[in-house]
DNA sequence: CCCTACCGGAGGAGGTTCCTCCGTTTGTCG
DNA sequence: CGACAAACGGAGGAACCTCCTCCGGTAGGG
C-alpha cells in the first residue's frame, strides 16, 4: 500500500468519525469525502461500499474507545473517577452516536461484533468496579451508561458550534454524573435494564 | 367552520407532535397526514404550508408546557419537587425536540414568540423558586434545563418501541435530576449558561 | 525515469418529498 | 328531506438529493 493511500484512508475514517456526530450516520458520503479533502471516488476505492465505511469506523472508534476504558482503569485513583474519565472521553469520540444507529448488518460484521464485545467488556469492568466500591449506585445498569452517553453526545442544535456543543455535552454529562453517586436519592423508576431487555425494545 | 373540520385540525396537530417527537421536524409531511387518518390534502387545507403547521403545533404544545409549569407549581409541595415534575410533564411532550430544531422563520413567528415567551417565564420561575429553596444547585443555569430535555427527549434509536422510549426517557431523567438537587457534588465545568450565550452558539 | 497505483469530478439512475388538481363525499341549514 | 357549500382523498408532475461509476489526469517509488 502507498503512502499516500493510507494517509488517506486515514483521514477518510476521521473525517467520517466526525461528520457522523454531527449529523448520524445518514450523512451524505460527498460531505465526509469534502471534509477529508478528497474527491469522492477516492472513498469509494478505499471503501467498496457504504455500508463498509461504516465497519471500517464502528470498529476504529470501538478499538479507541476501549482503550480509554482501560486507561482511565490504569490512571485514575478510585473507581468512581475511572468511570467518570471513561465517560469523559468516550463522549468525544463517535461512538455513543453511531453505535444506537447502526443496523444489524454492520453490528453483527465480525469485525464490529469483537471489538463491540471487549469494549463493552471494559464498560461493565468499570462500572462493577465503581458499584463494588460502593460509590456508583447500585440501581444504575449497564445500558444506563451507555444509552445515556448517546444522549449527551448527539448535539442539540445542528448550527451550533461544534466546540460549545462539545463544552456543553460535558457540562450535562458531569451533572448527570452527579446523580450517578450513591447519596440520599431516591430509585429509579423502570425495571432493571439489561441488555437482553435493550433488544427488546426494538419493535419491528 | 364546519365539526368534522375542527376535529380533523386537532387530529393533524396532535399527529405532528408525535410525529416530530420520534422523527423530528423534518418528517415528512405524508407521514403526519396518514396518522392522523387524513389524506396528505387535508393537511396543507388546513396548514397551506410547511411552516405554518411547525407554527401552529409550536404555539400549541409551547401553551401546554406553561400549564404544565404552572400546574406544578400549584400542585406540589415544594420548589424542587415542582421543577421535576415539570421536568417529566415536558419530556411527554414534543417541546424538547421541537423547539431547537426550529429555524428562526418559525421561532420569531409572533405567535410562537409569544408563547415560548410565557413558557419561559414559567420554567424561570420554577428554577428560581428552586435555588431560592436551596434544593437546586446554585450552578446549574436557566438554559441547562431545557437543554437536558432536549437530551433526554429524543429517541435513542429509530426501531425502538415509543412506550419503551418514553419509560427509558424518564428514567434517565430522574437520574438526572438526582444531579440537580443540592449535594456534595463538585461544581460544573464550562462557563455560565445564559441565553445571549447560548444564542451566539449558533455558528452561521 | 517510467510504470503503476492512486486521485478527482462530472453525470446518469434511482428514490424521496413537496404540493396541486379535480372528482367525490359529507355536514348542515332551510 | 334535499340541496348547496364546505371539506375530503389520492394520484401525479416537478424539484431535489444522494448514490455510485467511468475515464482522463497525477504523482509516488523502485
Amino acid at each position: 500500500m502507498r503512502a499516500d493511500a493510507e494517509r488517506n484512508r486515514g483521514r477518510l475514517l476521521d473525517a467520517a468519525c466526525r461528520t457522523y456526530m454531527e449529523q448520524g450516520p445518514d450523512a451524505p458520503l460527498d460531505a465526509i469525502a469534502r471534509r477529508a479533502g478528497l474527491g469522492i471516488a477516492t472513498l469509494y476505492r478505499h471503501f467498496g461500499d457504504r455500508t463498509a465505511l461504516l465497519r471500517a469506523v464502528a470498529a476504529d472508534v470501538l478499538a479507541a474507545a476501549e482503550a480509554a476504558g482501560d486507561r482511565a482503569r490504569a490512571e485514575e485513583p478510585d473507581a468512581f473517577s475511572a468511570l467518570r474519565r471513561y465517560m469523559h472521553d468516550v463522549l468525544d469520540g463517535c461512538v455513543p452516536v453511531l453505535m444506537p444507529a447502526l443496523g444489524p448488518a454492520v453490528r453483527e460484521a465480525p469485525e464490529v461484533r469483537a471489538r463491540l464485545d471487549a469494549a463493552a467488556a471494559v464498560q461493565r469492568r468499570l462500572i462493577d468496579d465503581a458499584k463494588a466500591e460502593g460509590t456508583l449506585h447500585p440501581d444504575v445498569e449497564f445500558a444506563d451508561i451507555g444509552l445515556a452517553l448517546t444522549r449527551f453526545a448527539r448535539p442539540i442544535a445542528g448550527d451550533f458550534d461544534p466546540a460549545a456543543e462539545a463544552a456543553l455535552a460535558h457540562r450535562h454529562l458531569e451533572l448527570f454524573v452527579r446523580g450517578l453517586r450513591t447519596g440520599d436519592g431516591a430509585g429509579l423508576p423502570g425495571p432493571a435494564l439489561t441488555l437482553g431487555g435493550l433488544r427488546s425494545m426494538r419493535s419491528p
